[in-house]
This record gives structure tokens, sequence and C-alpha cells, in this order.
DNA sequence: TATAATCCTACTATTCCGATAGGATTTAAA
DNA sequence: TTTAAATCCTATCGGAATAGTAGGATTATA
């Protein structure tokens, strides 16, 4: 299941793209249309600018933007901040690699092979779909 | 990430699909073999049972057995007693399927079709692979 | 100077995961 | 008939992760 972070943070940077344009949104604003909790939303929303997602004003009239085309931001690339690996266990991640503690040796492991397809399926949706698509129709 | 227990799972159904027909397969031999603990097995071992994947025999020389061939045990099916839903929210879920507690109105969510997507290219992978693919070459 | 916003750190409550404990039950073999 | 070997079952527990909260520091506008 997709953590609420994850889901609360692809639905904001939604939101920001939506408004894209227009003066900075303001985090208030995003909690209030997408039922979130503010001070949660807080903490997400500074994960995404940290990442470069997003760019920030503060002080009277601030709020969030979008530094980058919503074309250009790719799913998986956000999913890798806000839920961690794509990979179901690290022994098969790209980007997160690890031993599994448990398995000897991987490629005698017999959930090796189905664990790639489940990555690579995965992959496949996440990098065809960028924030653009979000907030199609 | 996928879950310890479903991992143990899967890798204990395949033990059991390797030595299918011949004696029954106790917990201690799977547990040593595959680097788990034996008392968290158990626990596994029961679930599967329960589901109806495993027959098991008590007493001396008793153990566990495939109780359907290999070819016929989906991994869809696996998973979705050991890990749960295949979707990543519940409002997308097929067999777990719930309202989430924010979005008002489903056709409106921004990350809805992403859901879909993910849920249907992880669907499509576990409905090909079977019990019988796991333990292959 | 007052107000509105983000920024930041720390804390907390709850849930889930992985594992363990301790026996009850059943069966086969000595 | 006894003993050993196996599953069965329920309860519990520590630790980690998740979701959220508190409280103020900082910055910018009007």
């Amino acid at each position: 299941m997709l953590s609420k972070k994850t889901k609360y943070g692809l639905k904001a940077l939604a939101y920001v793209a939506k408004h894209k344009g227009e003066d900075p949104v303001q985090i208030g604003a995003i909690a209030k249309s997408e039922n979130i909790s503010q001070k949660f939303l807080e903490s997400i929303m500074l994960t995404l600018r940290k990442a470069g997602f997003l760019g920030s004003k503060k002080g009277k009239g601030g709020g969030y933007y979008l530094r980058r085309q919503p074309e250009d931001i790719k799913m998986v690339e956000v999913m890798r901040i806000l839920e961690g690996p794509v990979s179901l266990v690290p022994c098969v991640s790209l980007n997160f690699y690890e031993r599994c503690d448990d398995c000897p040796d991987e490629t005698t492991c017999s959930v090796h092979s189905l664990m790639v397809q489940l990555r690579d399926s995965n992959l496949s949706v996440l990098n065809k779909n960028t924030l653009a698509d979000l907030i199609k129709e």
C-alpha cells in the first residue's frame, strides 16, 4: 500500500501544477482542498522542495510553485523521493540496491525473477507518466 | 517493499513444490535451507495451509505437501493471501475495495489513473506467473 | 510594526512487522 | 504403551515505521 505521505505529496504536486502561472500556492489552500492535515503536509512540501520539484517564497503572499515543467517530472522520480525504492526487494533495486540478509545466492533465489518482472512493469508505468498526466481532464 | 512474511511464504512454497512427489516436507528443513526463523515460518505455513495451497500431516514423519499443481497456483492468489491487496490504494482494489478517507470523489482524484495503471501492470505479471515458474531451471 | 507565510526540530501516538514463548495435539515407531 | 517428532494454536513483545502534532524561528509584505 502507498503511504499517505506519498499520496498526499502527489496530490499536492498536482494541485500546484494546476495553478501553474498564477501566484504561489499556500499549504493551507492545498490542505483544505485535498483534506490533508496542514502540519503533516508542511513536512511533505519541504521534502518536495529539497528534492527540487518545488520552489517556495516565504512571508506574506508566499507559497509554493513548480520549478520544472509538469511534462518533465516523471512519476518515478517522485516515487523514489517520497516512497523509496520501486522494487519490492532490495536485491533487485536499481537505485537502492542491497543484498538480502537471507539468500546466500541471488542467482538461485526462487523469487528473484518474479521480483525483476514486477520491478520492470512498475518502472514502465512510472517512467511514462509525468505530473502533466496527473492533471489531465 | 515486500514483507518478509510474503517473501518467506513464496520461498517455502517453492521449496515444497520442488519436493513434490516425495514425502512431506518439514518446517525445520525449509527454515534451515532458506534461512528463516522456524517459529516465524510456522505461522506462515499455517496461513498457506488454511488458504488451501498446502496440506499437512501431523506427527512423526509429517510435514507439508502441495494440494494443487504448481502450474495452477497463480502468484496473484498467493500475494493476496500473504501480502494483501495488489493495489496501492484501496479505492482501486478489485478484491479489497474501500473508499479513501480523503477523496470526496474518485473520478476527480488526480492519482486515480496512475494507481489503476500500476495495479493493472502488476496484475498482468502476477496473473501470468505461477508457482511452477518459481522453480524453473 | 503587524501579519502571513515558510522553515525547522523535536516529539508523540499508533500501528504493523518480525519474531518468540509455551504449550496442546496428533502420529509413527520403538 | 511409551517416546519422540511433528504440526497446531494463541498470546505476547520489542522495535521500527507511519502519521501526525507542537512550538517556535525566520522571512517577506503591506
